[in-house]
DNA sequence: GACGGAATAGGACAATCGTCCTATTGTGCA
DNA sequence: TGCACAATAGGACGATTGTCCTATTCCGTC
C-alpha cells in the first residue's frame, strides 16, 4: 500500500495518512520525510512549504472521493442502493474511524481551529459528499427537500464518527447504521 | 467576562477559551500568558507542564457542565423539557459553535489525534452529557433504550455542530434542531 | 519590625519547527 | 560525449516551543 510511482506521488500519500492519523499541525516535514525515507532537502524539492503539501492532500482526496463516489454509482442498482454505500462507510472504516474520526471532519474542525486559509477547500470535500447525495436523493424523487436530507445524512454520519472516535464503541456504530438504513427505507417510502 | 479571583483562576479559564478557540496544540504557554497579562515565570509557578493546564481546564469543563445539568434540571419541568434544553444550545452557542465547533467534541477529536494521555478525561465529559441523557429518557418512561436514545442524540448534536462549523450555516443548525425537537415529541409519545 | 513562603518577572536552556541554501548525483536530450 | 536540469542529501538559519532557574517583590504571621 502507498506505494506511488513518483516521489512526490509518495510524500502526499504519506501525508494524507498522517494527516488524517496525527492531524495537520502535529505532523513536521521531517515526520513525513522519514516516513517515505527521503532526506528534508529533497522534501523542499517537492514542496516548498507546509501549506503546499496540505494543498496537494486536500487535491488528492477530492479526486479519490470523486472516483469512489463514481464507483458507487455505478455499482449501485438505484439510488437507495447507493445512498446505503455512503452510510456503509462508517462500518467498512470502522476501526479507523474509531482510532482518528472522520477524515473529512476532522480536518475542517482542525484548520478552523488554525484559522486556516485553506478551510474552503477542505470543505469542498463536504460539499462533494452534499451534492452527491443531494443527486441521490432527487433521484429518489425527494426533489423538494434532497439538499436538508443530503445535509441530514451528512451530520448524522458524522455525528456518530465523533462518538465512535471518542468511546470507541463499535457496537454503537453498527446500531446507528441499522437505524440510518430504517431512516433511508422510510424516505423511499415517503417519496412514493 | 473572565475576571477570576485568583491568578490561577484566570488562568484556567483563558487556556479553557483559547484551547476552544485555537485548539490545545496551537496554544502556547506565552499565548496563555500574554492573555493573561503575565510573565511566563509566573505562568510556570502555577502550571509546570503543558498537561497540568489541560488536566485544570478538562476539570473546569467538567465542573461547568454538570452545574448546567443541574440548572437544566431544576428549570425544566418535565425530563421533555430537560432535553430541549440540551437540545437548545446548538442554538444559544450558535455563534462559537459556527467559528470553532463543539468544545467537546473538537477536544476530544485533537487529543485522539494527539494520542493524549487525557483522552479519557476528556471523554468523561461526553459520559457526563450522556448519562444525564439517558436518565432524562428513563424518566421520559423509555428505561429500555434510554441509553441509545442518548448516545443518538449526542451524535446528532455533534454532527450538527461539525457541519454547522464546515459550512458557516446558521439555516441548516435551526432546521435540524427543530427536526430534533419533532423527534423527541415522538419518543414521548412512544414512551405513552 | 522581621521572617518565610507565595507570587511574579525575566531570562536561559535544548529541542523542534518551517524554511532555505549549497553541493552532489542522476538522467534525458543535443 | 557534453550539457542542462531535475532529484537528492545534508546542513544552517531564525523563530518558537515547553521547560526550568534565579532574582525580586508582595504579604500574612510571629
Amino acid at each position: 500500500m502507498s506505494v506511488g510511482r513518483t516521489t512526490r506521488e509518495r510524500i502526499v500519500e504519506k501525508a494524507d495518512q498522517l494527516f488524517y492519523e496525527q492531524g495537520y499541525e502535529h505532523t513536521s516535514f521531517a515526520d513525513i520525510a522519514s516516513a517515505v525515507k527521503i532526506s528534508r532537502g529533497n522534501f523542499y524539492h517537492h514542496f516548498r512549504t507546509k501549506d503546499e503539501i496540505l494543498d496537494a492532500v486536500i487535491a488528492l482526496r477530492l479526486e479519490n472521493t470523486q472516483k469512489m463516489l463514481e464507483r458507487w454509482e455505478s455499482e449501485g442498482e438505484s439510488p437507495a442502493d447507493c445512498i446505503r454505500c455512503f452510510i456503509n462507510i462508517l462500518i467498512a472504516n470502522r476501526t479507523k474511524i474509531m482510532a482518528h474520526g472522520c477524515p473529512v471532519g476532522t480536518l475542517c474542525a482542525e484548520l478552523a481551529k488554525l484559522d486556516h486559509a485553506f478551510q474552503a477547500k477542505a470543505g469542498k470535500l463536504f460539499t462533494l459528499f452534499r451534492n452527491w447525495l443531494s443527486r441521490q436523493f432527487k433521484a429518489l424523487g425527494r426533489e423538494v427537500d434532497a439538499d436538508a436530507l443530503a445535509m441530514h445524512l451528512l451530520a448524522r454520519s458524522q455525528g456518530v464518527a465523533a462518538l465512535a472516535n471518542a468511546f470507541h464503541d463499535e457496537t454503537f456504530i453498527r446500531e446507528e447504521v441499522a437505524q440510518m438504513d430504517r431512516w433511508l427505507a422510510g424516505c423511499v417510502a415517503e417519496a412514493a
